[in-house]
DNA sequence: ACCTGAACACCGTTCAAGT
DNA sequence: ACCTGAACACCGTTCAAGT
């Protein structure tokens, strides 16, 4: 073995799964998921798009992998917080897991819809979900209710919800639009012109995410706390 | 105008914007969403790829199209319904609009993943939120709360919960493997067994969707009721 | 063992040409 | 006004060939 054969002296950093996976990530992260085709990604590492292929199996196993990163991050992350110190405490632990993971999922807007597509669980996944659990049954739930309990929080578990009202940025509403409005959606418009008037303009798009996640969240903890105590009572 | 030139007597039914529409929604519902392509639809319709454009603007405004016709089917379907009869009769009635949206959403399972990736709303759309928006108001909801809980039910308002739990149908777990999960995933797995006993087999994939997804559409309008109560007392 | 170049079978979409 | 054929710029992926 010489020294030019030692990977620490070699300037050309040889590829590996992760890095063909860090760049698609970060492709990701600054020009959205459509942007990551093989071609690109090749192009980042320096090297043809076939080359990846030593590296990965195929597309969708790019894609798998871009999810492991994610998740991996969550995990990572929620790794340092307190477990529940009692059983009532669980709705806080659960929910402090929950905006962890929340706040990763915003700094890669495009990484719910690639793990909505996902057919299977990725083994990171599987040990997120189980952590959460844990906190669930930590809190007396039975497994019966900690299981209702998964499926209730859905992909809230993972830091997101599809939001249906999208923003329409572009959607300058002009007065006789609002009018228009009024008679095909009354009710609809009548909230908007209701809720608006904290600084917002009257338009679809003026909610804050935050909020409403949170709103949501309390909601189904809140409701699934009722439960465990009516249960362990 | 000949007896040729009639519409009705003519023999090869025009093309029209309706017939593009229907030909992807059926070809999505048997085939999936991904042999929806432009070549396959025109072939579907006895028509080269490229007429498709006399009809729709692109791909896109097709795929708008097709969640048009699918809410289209949904509020069809729910206007027959009754509205609520008392202002505490607004769980059952939402509750009802909500299943009835769940139903179309199973008969079209491409449906969710495409209405999600839309962008802008389209009409029909917002008028199935406006009318749901209008059943919550009715049951005394200010438009504060309204706006809070549609938020809450997310795409659960439109019949569909995003599941992160997918079945592994391939995936038979042999004992070696239900003891390797039980070290790396010991709240799943003991959750599997436990829960597993009512006829299913030990693993993912085996919970009753249905069940589930009433679980926590309940779980939700039972505390949207709780703070409806709290606010109209 | 890893990377490349050329090629293949697909996409969505354009454009000039037909009727 | 509507449809067609050929073409273009993209995809993911294969395969034989290089080192």
């Amino acid at each position: 073995m010489t020294a030019t054969d030692d990977e620490s002296d070699s300037v050309r950093i040889p590829l590996n799964r992760d890095r063909v996976l860090g760049a698609a990530v970060s492709i990701a992260d600054s020009d959205g998921i459509d942007a990551v085709t093989m071609r690109r990604v090749g192009q980042e590492l320096g090297v043809e798009a076939m080359s990846l292929y030593n590296h990965v199996a195929n597309k969708d196993d790019l894609l798998d992998g871009m999810v492991e990163t994610i998740v991996d991050e969550v995990i990572e992350m929620v790794a340092t917080q307190d477990p529940p110190e009692t059983p009532d405490d669980w709705k806080r632990a659960a929910r402090d897991r929950i905006l962890s993971a929340r706040e990763v999922m915003l700094a890669h807007p495009w990484a719910p819809a690639v793990i909505e597509t996902r057919t299977d669980m990725t083994p990171e996944l599987v040990r997120y979900f189980d952590g959460l659990l844990g906190i669930l049954l930590a809190g007396g739930m039975t497994f019966d209710l900690g299981h209702h309990a998964m499926h209730a929080l859905g992909s809230r578990a993972l830091g997101f919800s599809q939001r249906l009202f999208v923003p329409d940025d572009a959607h300058e509403s002009s007065g006789s639009e609002v009018r228009e409005m009024e008679i095909e959606f009354p009710n609809l418009a009548g909230m908007l012109t209701a809720v608006s008037h904290d600084g917002g303009e009257p338009v679809l798009g003026w909610c804050d995410d935050q909020t409403e996640f949170t709103f949501g969240l309390d909601l189904i903890l809140d409701g699934l706390d009722l439960l465990r105590a009516a249960a362990t009572r």
